[in-house]
DNA sequence: CGCAGCTTTGAGAATCCTCAACTATTGTGG
DNA sequence: CCACAATAGTTGAGGATTCTCAAAGCTGCG
C-alpha cells in the first residue's frame, strides 16, 4: 500500500473527508528515503521542509538533555505523519530518529499548505489528528507525572498494540514489538535494567511474554487494569479493528 | 481588555491573521461564566459543545487516576483557549479545573468550526497554536521522563514567566504565582513536601524567593540554567517583552 | 480569636538508579 | 556451519531520590 493511502487512512478513522480532497491528498509528490536503526533523519536545529511520513518501521521523537542522554517524546508507527510540528515552525528542537530500520516519505510543506487552503475538511482532518498527538502527548505526562514503572509499561504496551493494529499489524493480543529495552526506556521514563524487571514480572504474573520481537498477551483484561488503559484519548471514531 | 481581543494577540503571536479574519473571530458569540478555586469547569465524561478561553485566573487540564489522585497535564494562562480538544472530540476525557478564581470565556464549536470554512488563515492560526499545545506537553514528556525535581520546577517557573508576560502580567523577574504547592506538585510529578523542600532549596541557592503569590526571580540566568530552558518550545515568532 | 488551609520539618520506607558482571541472542565473515 | 564480535537482556548490591505518614508552625479570614 502506498504510505500516503495509509495515511489517509489514518485520518479517516479520526475525520469524514470528501473525495475530491481524498483524491487531492493521494496526488500530492513526495520522495522516499530509506534509514537504518538509529539513524537521526532529523537533528535539532535544523531547518525542515517536508514533514515525515512513516511508511514503515518505527520512529521516535526525542530531546536531548545537556548530559548527553535522550528522551523519547512521543513515537510513530507506519502511516503516521511525525512531524506535523515542522509546519508551523520551520527550524527542529527536536531529533526524529528512526527506531528501527524504516522508510520514511517525505512531505513537502508547501503542498500540505496549498491543501489546507483549498480544502477545509482535510484542514480540518490535520487538525484533528495534530489534537490527538497532543492528547496522546498529555495522557503521557500524567502516566510519567505519577503512576509507577509498572503501569507505564503496561500502558505503553497497551497503546501500541492499538496503533499497530490500525496501522494492519497484528491484533491486541499478538503484535511485532521491535523496540529495545533501553528504547522502551527512554519512552516510558526509566532505565533499562528496570524495564527489564518490570517485564518480567508482568510475565511471571501470566499477563504477557516478549518473544523474538513480538508480544504475545495472554491475558489482555489484567492488563488493561494494570494500565488503566482506556483507549478514548487515542479519538479514533471507531474501533480500529473493525476496519480490515 | 476583551477576552477574545486578549486570545487573537495570543494567536498573532505565532500567526498571521488577516483584518478580515480577525473581525470575524472578534465578533463571535460568547458567554461567560465565574469560577470559583478548585472548582470542575467540565468532567470527564461530560459531553461540551464550547471552548473555553481564560479571561482571567489559572485552568488546569488534569486527569483523573483510579486511587482519585489528580494529574495536572497542562495549565492554561488568561487568554489561553484550554480545551480544542473538545472540538475533535465532543466528550472530555479530561476535567477542565479552576486552579485559582477564574473567569472563564465559552465558544461555542461550531462558530468556530464556521470561522475555520470561510477563514483558511484563522484555520492555521488554531492548528498553529495546537501544536504549541502539543509541543509544550511534549516538552513536558521529557522532563518527567527523566529531569529530576529541582529542573522540573525549575523548568515550570521559568515557562509560567513566559507565558505570563505574553500575557501581559509581570516580567520574567517578577509575576504572580498562586499556585499552591500542591497543585505545583501535580503539574511537575512529585509531592507538596517534596516541592516544599526544592524551592527552599532554590532559595538558599539565591535563585529565587516566593513572597505572598508571586515569584522574585533574583538569578534568571542560573534559574533557566538548571532548567535547561529553551524558549523555542513554546513557538512564539517573536520575544513576547517586545510586546506592548 | 479560632479555624482552615497551606507550608515546613522529621523519620523511615519504597521506588528506582548506577555500576558492574554475567548470560543470551543476533549478525558477520570465513 | 562455526567462531567471533556486537548488541541486548539479566541479575545483584548499594545508594540516591523521592514518597508516605505524622506533627508542628504559619497565614489569612470570618
Amino acid at each position: 500500500m502506498h504510505p500516503l493511502e495509509r495515511f489517509l487512512e489514518r485520518l479517516q478513522l479520526r475525520s469524514e473527508i470528501s473525495s475530491r480532497s481524498r483524491k487531492a491528498l493521494l496526488s500530492v509528490e513526495v520522495s522516499f528515503e530509506t534509514c537504518p536503526a538509529r539513524w537521526d533523519i532529523v537533528r535539532a536545529g535544523q531547518k525542515v521542509e517536508s514533514a515525515c511520513l512513516v511508511a514503515t518501521g518505527l520512529v521516535g521523537r526525542a530531546e536531548q538533555f545537556a548530559d548527553g542522554t535522550r528522551r523519547t517524546a512521543a513515537y510513530y508507527v507506519a502511516g503516521d505523519m511525525c512531524d506535523l510540528h515542522s509546519v508551523a515552525i520551520s527550524v527542529a528542537g527536536w531529533y526524529i530518529a528512526a527506531l528501527t530500520d524504516c522508510e520514511i516519505c517525505k512531505v513537502p510543506h508547501k503542498y500540505l499548505l496549498t491543501l489546507f487552503e483549498r480544502f477545509p475538511d482535510l484542514s480540518i482532518a490535520f487538525w484533528r489528528d495534530t489534537i490527538a498527538d497532543a492528547s496522546v502527548s498529555a495522557k503521557w505526562v500524567t502516566l510519567l507525572s505519577g503512576a509507577p514503572a509498572r503501569q507505564r509499561l503496561a500502558h505503553l504496551l497497551c497503546e501500541y498494540g492499538v496503533r499497530v493494529q490500525a496501522a494492519g499489524m497484528g491484533t491486541l493480543n499478538s503484535f511485532p514489538f521491535p523496540l529495545t529495552q533501553a528504547q522502551i526506556a527512554e519512552i516510558i521514563g526509566t532505565t533499562s535494567v528496570h524495564v527489564s524487571r518490570v517485564m518480567k514480572q508482568l510475565s511471571l504474573d501470566g499477563i504477557l511474554h516478549q518473544r523474538r520481537g513480538a508480544i504475545e498477551v495472554e491475558d489482555l483484561a489484567s492488563l488493561e487494569r494494570v494500565a488503566e488503559f482506556d483507549r478514548q484519548y487515542l479519538l479514533f471514531r471507531r474501533d480500529p479493528s473493525q476496519l480490515e
